[in-house]
DNA sequence: AGCCAGATACCAACCACGCGGTATGTTTCC
DNA sequence: GGAAACATACCGCGTGGTTGGTATCTGGCT
């Protein structure tokens, strides 16, 4: 049955990934190595080799479920968002900046740190951007909508590089590019 | 005399901290390997350490350098400039986008690399962000300018991301944002 | 001018260590 | 029982860093 079981491989999968994603954000990529992820997991190395066969499949696996992860949020986004025109820039902002008024713990900030540095990873990231875009392309292809995307990406950068510490007011920066998104 | 092979130290260094950057650049931040930049600057490895006693205090070299590279084709850009308001923001965007139309050549691309990977040079770099935005805070201290500003960030970073691969036309781009300094 | 001592600029070989990865057990689940 | 889910121990290799030596430059003394 379900109800005591020890094992629970899933749960395993999930906390190596979080682990990595942890790692890689206060140590920087340097810093994500497969026995400091295995560790930080409470699991030993061979443990992590079982369910991820390489370092890039892990790695490559907690980009891809930070993609999806973004992906579901943004979508529920805009499902909420009443008018069509921008919603998916503004779902775009509400995914770096909400929640960020504690610490940085989105998705985001672990995915700087590993796109940036890797080139293969780029790719991948270049990509979903690529795609996203395209999707939306009747709702939010608009030139002041692109410089507010643009601009979502440099505040998530510089909060990123501040370590969470807030720059100038985040929801006041917020509230300002919803506005742009207007009009 | 100058004719014959002299040794230059500061020629050798400086070819050290230029192939660091187009390693940086090339290969990713994993690629900047000791070894590699030696050899790819014509030197051993031994030669290199009589530069850098450490491997961190070249990568530190090679970021204190752009960022002084960058400070002077901001200043420059700045003396320029006959409108006071904005001058810094505005040299802020072509500081990312001159010399963009082809590859990605600029201090810019190793920079990112390096800075968002690892923790203790995003303080370098926020510490100069921090002087300078300090510092033009009479001139540029604007709630569009602080937006047109993160918005060259996201630029720099897609360029990055796409790897020289013009995203949308970059030269409009460049003009879309240097009229939202003005008004 | 010429020479010499010492500092500077490099080279070549080496080393300890941590890395990603593997092979082989041992336990737990169905 | 047999496969999945781990643990343990080990390996080759590349890494950052060191050591000791060798050219090469520089300045001062005669």
């Amino acid at each position: 049955m379900s109800n005591a079981r020890r094992k629970q491989p899933e749960v395993v999968r999930r906390r190596l990934l979080d682990c990595a994603e942890a790692l890689a954000v206060e140590r920087g990529l340097a810093g994500i190595t497969v026995q400091a992820v295995a560790d930080a997991a409470g699991v030993t190395k061979g443990g992590l080799f079982h369910h991820f066969p390489t370092k890039q499949a892990l790695v490559e696996g907690m980009v891809a479920d930070l993609l999806h992860r973004l992906d579901r949020e943004i979508d529920a986004a805009i499902e909420k968002d009443p008018e069509p025109r921008g919603s998916f820039t503004r779902a775009y902002v509400d995914s770096v900046f909400v929640g960020r008024e504690f610490g940085f713990d989105t998705p985001w900030a672990a995915l700087s740190v590993a796109m940036v540095a890797e080139p293969h990873l780029r790719r991948l990231w270049a990509g979903w951007l690529d795609e996203r875009q395209h999707r939306h392309q009747d709702t939010d292809d608009d030139p002041m909508l692109e410089v507010v995307r643009l601009a979502v990406d440099g505040a998530w950068l510089s909060v990123t590089i501040r370590e969470g510490e807030a720059a100038s007011d985040i929801a006041e920066l917020r509230q300002r590019l919803i506005g742009l998104t207007r009009r």
